[in-house]
DNA sequence: AAAGTTGTATATACTAGTATATATATCTTA
DNA sequence: TAAGATATATATACTAGTATATACAACTTT
């Protein structure tokens, strides 16, 4: 759904065509919330479909665009998402999970071997986002960069977690095993 | 990738029908990924697609049920599959942070009472999985129950994580209209 | 035993997201 | 200015996930 919506937000401010609206919603979503060019295209022409959103054909006949424009009942929709509390809680589906479901109970080493793997992804990821927040405040933190600050950081509390999960695991692995926890360090 | 290895393990197992796969993938993973029976059919037909899963029918005409059994080819995909790390760090693709994109720098009290409202979401969840890991360990963690029960604790950190953040968002943002922070409680 | 409920099983139409190909336009530098 | 690189723009074929309909089987209540 917040596709669907984002276009509309971007269609609110002014007509674009599909690479435009690809930009646009890359500077205001991108770090959390990749799209694609191919469900830029495939989105807006379900909103076409749905009478949200018209287009019309500009530019010479070698290089055509076709232009978005948001209807009034675009812009009720996006007004309506705006309001409405996101009710469903993004499912946890990560695929570390899966494997340990399946990999659990045995090879408890290659368990422990998956963890400290992903260990280092999340390690390296919390690095480059702490490079994005640096970039972005050299100057100050002003109006015009704190949400874009804030999603850095709620993406920078969820690799924590992540980290913080997996040394839980660890502990309890080898607790399992009846071998000491390992030690700080 | 999940699903799809998913069922290549639970085949390995033993064969089953489509219905069976979706109750096996659920005990295994539910709680954390939910999958659903159109999704099992279409990912089992590309499986057989791929020669990685065969299939036969069984059952009277009247009530007739296609049974999938894992080959060769299934069994090395899936044990490829546990053996590579997983690359991606899944995106924090959730409809709040693109509400609060679009809404900001506009509207700051609709954006404390989104904020206000998704924190309400979390608390649920959180009192949701302690329950679950209640219920699960009433009778002591043992080997049987300690994956599920640590994939209870996966939510539960990120739903931690999620709910620090929304504090963080607000202290943030009320500073940024020159209000003073929230005091503690 | 007819009626209603729950469980078993599959199908279908849809939305969402990924990967990659293609073609022209513009910029850039040898 | 021709060659090569980069930016602009769209299309297509695919995988992934959601919502809902359908149909028969088995249980269970009156």
């Amino acid at each position: 759904m917040s596709v669907k919506h984002g276009l509309l937000g971007l269609l609110a401010q002014k007509p674009q065509n599909g690479y435009e609206l690809k930009n646009s919603f890359d500077k205001i979503a991108g770090g959390f919330w990749d799209v694609n060019y191919g469900q830029i295209y495939s989105t807006i022409d379900r909103l076409v479909k749905d009478g949200l959103v018209i287009s019309s054909v500009e530019g010479k006949e070698s290089a055509e665009r076709r232009v978005y424009q948001i209807t009034e009942k675009g812009i009720k929709e996006f007004k309506d998402w705006l309001d409405k509390p996101s009710a469903k809680i993004r499912p946890l589906r990560d695929e570390v999970f899966v494997k340990l479901a399946f990999m659990y109970p045995f090879d408890r080493d290659a368990i422990l071997q998956l963890l400290a793997e992903q260990r280092q992804l999340y390690l390296a990821k919390m690095a480059e986002l702490t490079r994005q927040k640096y970039l972005l405040s050299r100057n100050g933190i002003s109006r015009d960069n704190l949400m874009t600050d804030l999603l850095l950081d709620a993406a920078l509390f969820h690799a924590e977690a992540d980290i913080k999960w997996i040394e839980h695991c660890e502990v309890k692995l080898r607790e399992f095993e009846g071998e000491p926890p390992v030690s700080d360090g």
